[in-house]
DNA sequence: CTGTTACTGAAAATCTTTTTCAATTGCGAG
DNA sequence: CTCGCAATTGAAAAAGATTTTCAGTAACAG
C-alpha cells in the first residue's frame, strides 16, 4: 500500500496545516522517488516543481512531517539524514549500498524477538528501528561482470 | 564479554596504529561510559585525563575506530552521532528514552528473518542495524511516581 | 638514542541546520 | 467572491558540526 498524494494531503488537512505551494512540491518530489533524500537533494529536486523552494522550508516542512508521523527519518550507513515516506504500517528498510535504491519491508517479524529482548532487559519496549543493508539484483547483476 | 582497555591496545598495535596520549585518554573515556557520546562529550570528559585533547582529534580517532571496527555509531532517535563501542560479536543496543542508558543484546536472532528478507527482495543482505527504544527499569519505577 | 612517519592541535574553511524577520499566501469568515 | 488574519515562506544571518590545512610533536622501530 504506497501513500498516494491525496492521502499526504487529507493529513495535512486534518491536522490543521495549509497546503502550500512549497509543501505540494516536498510532498510530490518524496512520492516521486525510491529511495531516501537528504533535504538538498530534495530541495534541488522539488525546484523543478516550484522554483522559488528554500531549503529553510524544506528542514521545516520535513520536520512537520516526522511529527505528523508521514515521513521516517532514515539513517544510512555512510550518514544520516536521509527522509522517506513512511508506509503506512510498520515497515523496515532495505539500502542498496551500491545503488542507495531502498526496498520496503512490509510485516515485521521482531514482535518474537523483542518480547525476549524486554524479558532479558527489563525493559519497556517502545519501538525499534532496523535498517538493512544490502546489494540489489540490478546491481548484484552489474557486479558478476 | 566487555571490551577492556587492553583488547583495545592491542587492535591499535596489530592493525598498526600508534597509541598516542589522546588516542588512549579517548579509549578510556569510551570504557567508562554506558552510553554512547557525541564527539564533543567524548573531548569534554577525554580532557580530564589528557588536558590537550582537541574535537579534531576526537573526530579523527572515531573515524579510524569505526574503521578498525572495535567502534560503532549508534543513531539516536533525536539526533545521531553518538558512539559506543563494539562489543565483540554481533550485537544491538536497547536506548533508553528517559536517561539514554544503554544495553548492548548479546546474540542475534534475525538470521532467519533476513533469509527471508533476502529471499523475497532478491538483495544479497550484507549486514544490518537495529536499535530498539526503550524505558529502562530504573526510569520505569521512577514515572511510577 | 635517533630518524622517520604517523599524529596532533589550532585556525580556517566547509557544510549543515536553526533562527530571525519582513513579506506572502492559503483559506475560512463574512 | 473578497478580505483579513495567522500560518508559512525565502533570504540572510547566526549557530553548530565536521573537515581540511599545516607546521610542530611524539611514538616507536632500529
Amino acid at each position: 500500500m504506497a501513500t498516494s498524494f491525496e492521502i499526504l494531503v487529507q493529513q495535512f488537512r486534518v491536522q490543521g496545516h495549509k497546503l502550500t505551494q512549497p509543501r505540494r512540491a516536498i510532498l510530490r518530489t518524496l512520492l516521486a522517488t525510491p529511495k531516501p533524500l537528504s533535504p538538498a537533494e530534495i530541495q534541488e529536486r522539488g525546484q523543478k516543481l516550484y522554483g522559488d523552494l528554500g531549503l529553510v522550508t524544506v528542514y521545516r516542512t520535513l520536520e512537520l512531517m516526522e511529527t505528523m508521523g508521514v515521513l521516517r527519518a532514515v539513517h544510512l550507513a555512510d550518514g544520516c539524514h536521509g527522509y522517506a515516506l513512511a508506509t503506512p504500517g510498520h515497515t523496515h528498510h532495505v539500502v542498496c549500498e551500491c545503488c542507495h535504491g531502498v526496498v520496503e519491508i512490509v510485516g515485521c517479524d521482531l514482535g518474537h524477538f523483542l518480547d525476549r529482548v524486554a524479558e532479558a532487559t527489563g525493559y519497556t519496549i517502545t519501538g525499534h528501528w532496523l535498517e538493512i543493508a544490502g546489494i540489489c539484483p540490478a546491481c548484484q547483476s552489474r557486479q558478476a561482470d
